[in-house]
DNA sequence: ATATAGTTTAACCATTTGGTTAATTGCACA
DNA sequence: TGTGCAATTAACCAAATGGTTAAACTATAT
């Protein structure tokens, strides 16, 4: 029966990509190992090249996966009703994803660095724009919820504020948190809080 | 003359540090070549080993000085009397050296992640201890400068808004600036300015 | 001039790595 | 039960890569 090879077919295909996000993520296209992948999804290495044919179409396919997921929140965020409300939205679903997967920030700033013309062809492929959230502050501005200020300095220290902390994690542990796990989580608790009050800060209308 | 040899060896070496600094900040690690470091240098591959002995150790050293340079800049912003414009010089130290290297952030990013144990070595044989600014933050708001808030906050949104732009450019450019060399530029210019204008807003007292 | 010591190179080596192939297994279906 | 097709594997391959070596070159000191 064709239903049951399929469904095989996606058992092994999922793990494969589990396998193969989790290398990927942590080494990164240049520092990943077919072999560790195969390895960690427990099959042979061929079968990578079977279902994906080569390491650069497995790899992006687990690029354009991270973002699928990401995105959405983003622009469902802007949907929001309550300007304050909707830009912790936008924060939280930065913060949240991070915390779900603490690699993917230097993840997406390595390949970012490593092929930037492919980078956005795949943007553009899965559809982010993220002029969008400028034209979305920008009318926040028009409306008078936020003060008048440059919209692309002001998305770029907010989403400064929320990925950076996370890229930078293992020189903030070793170098400002003595390698306490405990203090990280605090500071992570607490990130939102931090950012949204600085926004306010800067941003928000006084009340 | 031992003299005119250590002259010829100095140089010889110098053009090899060079050309891996080149390669190393542009491909990281993993994904440099010595071959192309080699090609890069106008000399024989063996010469690399010879000077190096290894690639570890060549990247070592580059990475090293690539600190060297940069942190006296910022120990020496804390002697600065004014309050105000020793901040100032904090974030200028930063943001002076990514326009001079901007391939900085992502190159120290990609190690950090890569081998973060290591990384920690390197960092107190340099003797490089960013808590200091912490502390000298802390002194600032003892003293009445500061308004009193978690340090830690202060300091990693600091970083943040300073390095993080740097590291994500190509995504920025592509994304947020229809890939106009301008328009960063212009970004970049204002972009000490606007640091200073949060960190006034959030943390110095207002006037 | 020649010996000596450091410098430079071409050729080579062992290992790693992404990718391929041909044979084997397992399973639906007739 | 046997046929056919997809899934899976072991063995293999060519290219790339970090590293080595032995010979050649250069300049200096005697």
């Amino acid at each position: 029966m064709d239903g049951l090879n399929k469904q095989n077919e996606n058992v092994t295909e999922q793990v494969i990509l589990n396998a193969a996000r989790e290398v990927f993520m942590e080494k990164g296209m240049d520092g990943a190992r077919m072999q560790e992948i195969a390895d960690k999804a427990g099959i042979n290495k061929a079968m990578l090249h079977y279902y994906f044919r080569s390491k650069e179409k497995l790899f992006n396919k687990v690029f354009i996966e991270a973002f699928k997921e990401f995105w959405p929140q983003v622009e469902g965020a802007m949907t929001i009703e309550t300007p304050y409300k909707a830009i912790e939205s936008i924060v939280e679903a930065y913060i949240d994803t991070f915390i779900d997967k603490p690699f993917l920030p230097n993840f997406i700033l390595a390949e970012l660095h490593r092929t930037p013309d492919r980078f956005e062809l795949l943007m553009k492929e899965i559809g982010i724009n993220p002029k969008i959230i400028m034209t979305f502050l920008e009318k926040l501005m028009e409306e008078g919820h936020l003060k008048k200020t440059n919209s692309l300095n002001m998305i770029v220290n907010v989403i400064s504020l929320c990925v950076f902390p996370f890229a930078a994690r293992p020189l903030m542990m070793r170098l400002l948190m003595d390698n306490n796990e405990q203090i990280w989580d605090d500071f992570i608790q607490q990130r939102k809080e931090t950012v949204m009050s600085v926004i306010k800060e800067c941003y928000f209308m006084k009340a």
